[in-house]
DNA sequence: ATGGCCATGTAAGATGTTACATGATTTA
DNA sequence: TAAATCATGTAACATCTTACATGGCCAT
């Protein structure tokens, strides 16, 4: 059972009988980007869900379009045993792009320093921004573990956001201090 | 460029001249898990950047055994531009396994949403304290970006944690409050 | 001399990305 | 009636995972 393939399972459950499509709309419309949200993932991971007999597809009530998706019973245990799953790397640090990338600011020069922390502190404050809007908007407020979620995705922006603001500081200081500080052991060595 | 490819270019920028397997250790003893430490993608991966000039091999010093791999120019600037380069959605939420599966906690009795709370809430006080531990390793001092990855890191870890006890705490207000609150809009219809 | 680390890969298969393709229905 | 949305896929290609394979070096 791969990552998508358990939330997929955990969308249908949420959601009842729906499309195929409505699962894709739902990885599009996700705050959490990072997601496939590519048809050509979606449909596939429905199709080995529906092989295996995880998933099922219902008729369509009057005049609705498409196949309507919903969870077997084996399908709910799937969903209850991924849910407890995970492993004990899981509650540690997980790929950030921002982060990634801050740990090498050292090969830019000045400006180009400047340009990454004016860029990521721009991203990170849009997307606190759209995460607490997106806690005050009213669809989804039936679903608990949705506003959790939510309340998760604002969480760690506000915590990117902070790293960012430190980051600048901390390039600020390291500048005044001495010019090297950035240049990694082998640069200096040069 | 993937970030995959981008990381590597950033590590053997750090490192200097090193072989694919310090390049391979970094990853798997990185903190963020989820960056494939796998050799079957690594190798190909520099594969790649050697064919497109951005790395080259370097004769090794005496007695010294396998491939030592530095940037070429090329290989700078590409560093340098994948740095800088970061799409609009980064900034924003990525993906966690342990809030991906929050969401579906509902699918769960209270038995099984308590087993969830106490795992996830160990498993995150736990990649607390390695990273911790990490911030005051002597050794990785010389590198600025490191350090600021560290706390990077570490922010995020704490934010994980915060939402985990928040969890808990709606868990159990949400469980006085309604027996349904957890369900789905869907299981409840049923 | 044996187990552990350094070091570099490959093979098969699963999965994901990008782009294309089609057609119905709804809304401005 | 034109554009947007609903709806379902496929094809080619790139990439990643898992497992296997090999051999040198070094410390106990």
């Amino acid at each position: 059972m791969t990552e998508l393939e358990g939330v997929i399972l955990g969308i249908i459950w949420s959601r009842g009988p729906c499309s195929g499509y409505v699962v894709h709309k739902r990885f599009a419309n996700s705050p959490t980007s990072g997601w496939s949200s590519s048809t050509g993932s979606i449909y596939p991971a429905l199709a080995r869900l529906e092989a295996q007999g995880l998933i099922a597809a219902t008729a369509p009530n009057d005049g609705q379009r498409g196949r309507l998706l919903s969870l077997t019973p084996p399908g709910e245990d799937a969903l209850r045993t991924w849910v407890l799953a995970f492993g004990d790397d899981a509650g540690g640090a997980v790929v950030d792009p921002l982060r990634a990338r801050g740990i090498y600011v050292g090969i830019l020069d000045a400006e180009g320093r400047r340009e990454f922390m004016d860029h990521a502190e721009r991203r990170a404050r849009a997307a606190l921004v759209s995460a607490e809007a997106a806690q005050l908007d009213p669809k989804g407020r039936d679903n608990w573990g949705h506003q959790a979620a939510l309340m998760g995705v604002r969480f760690e922006i506000e915590a990117r956001l902070k790293w960012v603001e430190a980051l600048r500081r901390q390039e600020a200081t390291a500048r005044a201090d001495e010019g090297l500080a950035f240049l990694s052991a082998e640069a200096k060595r040069a």
